[in-house]
DNA sequence: ATAAATAATTGTAATGATTACAATTATATT
DNA sequence: AATATAATTGTAATCATTACAATTATTTAT
């Protein structure tokens, strides 16, 4: 069923989409579902392959239609961490990214970017602020120390 | 001939190349000296299509090597803003960047984030920070005020 | 309710960046 | 000079993303 992670809630969501004039459609709320349950940074593959199972008339084109939509909007955030992978985020509030180089996974990590200025910006219009880091996660380190 | 802005200078970048015995080849010299003279985080194809003209036997493979070779020595930094194009910069200390939806070009600013540290990520080990914005750029919201 | 207009979805094919890999050339070692 | 190692190249493959036209669903007007 729905979302567990309630984090922009359905009623936001929906309430965003009329205002925008977007539908919500079957296909998008599927989308939106698996977002808000896997808050792990899908990439289009993943949600593809994961709602496929279900949904198997579903097309990646959808998918990408539909992020892209969520994208214009603001409900949906893009991560590029990488160069060969970018990933989405339903999580829209300010906040940081750490990817573990090993395991792979993409932690969140609370930090006000808003408030960041800078003389050298003065003048400058800042309308999207992105910070992340990279390395070894906890766990992995532990892990490794574990085997030597 | 060579750079202007020495930022990483000759010296230091042979030194570096030296210790991790690469070898500093005619065409990773060429490569290194249009990122030292174009500082502008220049993708592959435009430091193809620019180096191209001198050395027209110079393939575009021969720079994703030498890119890569560079990346993992640490002499040259892969930028990940827009998921559809990898951008190179030489200048490898800890700085920010601003990419400006209107004309393009991407701007450093001062930041310290080797000094950025949450609870959050405690027994991380972080390896690499970045942080970009997005937006407009001073001269292009001039040019918009001018227009209307 | 029906017809016309608009929006959503799909599939296919195209694009374009990046990589894999084998062949060639240059440099270093013996 | 012969051999080993590293660098470079070109071709073809891969893979994510987009363009676009065809189909289906939903809204709006009649
Ligand atoms: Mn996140
Ligand atoms: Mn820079
Ligand atoms: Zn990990
Ligand atoms: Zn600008």
């Amino acid at each position: 069923m729905g979302c567990d992670v309630m984090n922009p809630t359905f009623g936001f969501v929906t309430n965003q989409l009329k205002k925008h004039n977007i539908r919500l459609s079957n296909r998008r709320l599927k989308v939106l579902e698996y977002l808000c349950n896997n808050q792990n940074h899908p990439t289009v593959d993943q949600i593809y392959v994961n709602l496929h199972k279900d949904v198997p008339t579903l097309s990646k084109t959808t998918i990408y239609n539909t992020l892209h939509t969520l994208v214009e909007v603001g409900l949906v955030r893009v991560i590029n961490i990488e160069d060969n992978e970018t990933r989405y985020d339903i999580l829209t509030e300010d906040h940081g990214h750490f990817k573990c180089d090993s395991c792979g996974k993409i932690f969140n990590f609370n930090v006000d970017l808003d408030s960041f200025t800078t003389y050298e910006l003065s003048g400058f219009r800042i309308m999207d602020r992105n910070l992340y880091f990279k390395g070894i996660c906890q766990r992995c380190l532990l892990n490794i120390n574990k085997n030597y």
